[in-house]
DNA sequence: GGTTTAAAATTGACAGTGTCAACATCAAGT
DNA sequence: ACTTGATGTTGACACTGTCAATTTTAAACC
């Protein structure tokens, strides 16, 4: 009864981008298509075309999303529990990583070469600066409170989010085993480990910890 | 004179990979083809698939290059002058960067999601682990010196790995403007900035004074 | 030498792609 | 009722990766 086969889809733009996802998942980045997502949506190979004037604008349209989700998950009330603005430095870090972790297909595209620097929507590039704004601010409390030594906020803040997308590719794109990251050679454990399993969270800690109280021994 | 017009190409490999390089630095990773590539090297369409059995494989040969090359960069004699394991750490740090940031091509394509994860070549993975273990000898120096203080050298090695990457692909993909990493709001300095006669070593230089140094301010 | 053989290169074919131009259909506003 | 702008369709073009069958050739063996 809801078979309603009308000539107007309705709400094409939605699922267009819903299902563009759902490819992604399934058969990876390299085979969505504009074409497949018309036949896949039952309706024509250039239908596409009317909501999205490019294959680059619809990925940018999911990078875009993916970005504000992020700067939703990095802001969000359970990670800004503590009052000590460190420790909510920290959860927004731990916050990015989760996300990227557990939305691949997102990261890759909003991190990825799939989207042409000079094909970049303004509302992208505008999510983009959002979100790093997001990271600035929390460094820049942490600067006026003086947890942080007296570094330029601008330089802490990309050396935060160097170290926490570097980790998130390499994890995402199977560069690091996730559990070998810090216990040691691979061969050996690589068998036992569930890559499912793997606490993200702990390693990231790991890291955040080296990178806080400093590498070197004092002398 | 030099025009010998033999049925055998002769060296048509080696060519291949060059003229890869050649068109995606004059016109990007996504218009390489091997049909273009046979075109470019009067050769005809399936005459690359004789060297490479896959459009990836070639990625791949590319990809094992680049680690080859940038293995050496790290341990470059240069890089390598002074005795102190500390300082040789942050030389091959920045000798990393300074690889990804003047081979931008090879280093897309060495961590980028053209080659999928389950099509790298032996060899290439291979050559992936050797760099790896670079680095970490390094850290397992100063670890034995005791320059470091006593962290897992695995976790110390892929932190720096995850800073080192993470600050490499954003000023290669543009997410960083160089000159912006550590002075402060866009829009002023943009103009004025030259990208190419930005100082890499200099940023990089700050980022390793923070993670070594620590972050926080010593309570 | 001549003959065999395996590598190297070729042509034809198939299915798939992004995207443009011209056209059709329809919902909504005058 | 009629125009119109948004939405969807069909046909076409120039590409792409890759397979199968075929030719050419340099080198290896008798």
């Amino acid at each position: 009864m809801s078979e309603k086969k009308t000539y107007h889809h309705g709400d094409l733009r939605k699922k267009l981008l819903e299902t563009a996802l759902e490819i992604i998942s399934e058969h990876g980045l390299e085979k969505i298509s504009m074409r497949g997502l018309g036949r896949r949506l039952g309706v024509s190979r250039t239908a596409p075309y009317r909501h999205f004037s490019d294959k680059s604008a619809l990925l940018c349209a999911i990078a875009e999303q993916g970005y504000k989700r992020l700067t939703a998950a990095m802001n969000h009330p359970n990670q800004q529990l503590s009052d000590d603005p460190l420790t909510r430095l920290k959860n927004t870090g731990i916050a990015y990583v989760e996300f990227a972790v557990s939305n691949p297909v997102h990261y890759r595209i909003m991190f990825g070469n799939e989207i042409l620097e000079s094909k970049r929507t303004p509302e992208l590039v505008k999510s983009a600066e959002t979100t790093f704004n997001e990271l600035l601010n929390a460094v820049k409390v942490c600067r006026n409170e003086e947890v942080v030594k007296p570094f330029d906020p601008y330089i802490v803040a990309n050396t935060l989010w160097s170290m926490t997308h570097g980790i998130s590719t390499l994890l995402i794109d199977g560069q690091i085993q996730a559990v070998n990251a810090f216990k040691g050679p691979p061969a050996m454990l690589q068998a036992a480990a569930d890559p499912e399993r793997v606490d993200v969270k702990q390693i990231f800690e790991h890291m955040e910890e080296i990178l806080i109280t400093g590498l070197v021994a004092t002398r």
